[in-house]
DNA sequence: GCATCTCCTTGCCCAATAGGAAAGTACTTT
DNA sequence: AAAGTACTTTCCTATTGGGCAAGGAGATGC
């Protein structure tokens, strides 16, 4: 159990996808990131880059054969981030169950 | 069980917390709701307009003794709305455990 | 009886953000 | 030499959310 903490950054819609894709993925590639969001190539590259800068994910650069390829994968960060967003996400949501109220 | 539907007006932290908030409270009063949001008149104002304006809340004006007083409670498509929402979440959500990769 | 207060609503403004389009970079392939 | 791959970056625009301030409609204070 994380720490409940929302995370404005992780929260909007694009990245939460992202995010949660990575949570589940260990590395995973430009190209199967930008299918399964159905982003534009500079999209993605915008937002891998906005996660980069505070943290959230590591990216590497290599070769398959002569042709670059980039590969993202979630930091320690990024997954607390992740995992923390998620308890505060559920905690929001599990007041909505609480109350029972006659006439309802 | 909701159908997931992801819902972007529901998603903005706001009213992700507003709406969470009317999904526990059958009636809730304007001053309560900013209280608890910590938001100022006019934010509180324009996000139950807007929820209003979508049919996801229904909002009645009465008096308390001579005092104005304005209730909010979430509508039968709100209260959808929401449910597929936060459906819609958890499977985003749920990938993140779904893979487990060798060399993890 | 005019000013002030309550309880919102509305208008104006601004800063932040997301994404498309297109150009740029650095190679590789044809 | 031209075109393609695999992104990155720049430019632009549309949308949004919130602060601040003024409005408004009746209640209350002095």
């Amino acid at each position: 159990m994380s720490t409940p903490r929302f995370d404005e950054l992780i929260h909007a819609p694009t990245r939460l996808s992202l995010v949660s894709l990575l949570a589940a993925t260990e590395w995973a590639e430009f190209r199967y990131l930008r299918e399964q969001l159905g982003l534009s190539d500079s999209a993605l590259s915008k937002q891998l880059t906005t996660l980069e800068q505070v943290g959230y994910v590591e990216i590497r650069k290599s070769f398959v054969g002569k042709r670059p390829r980039t590969s993202v994968t979630l930091s320690r960060a990024g997954r607390a981030a992740f995992d923390g967003h998620v308890a505060a996400l559920q905690e929001i949501v599990a007041r909505s169950g609480l109350t029972v109220l006659p006439g309802g």
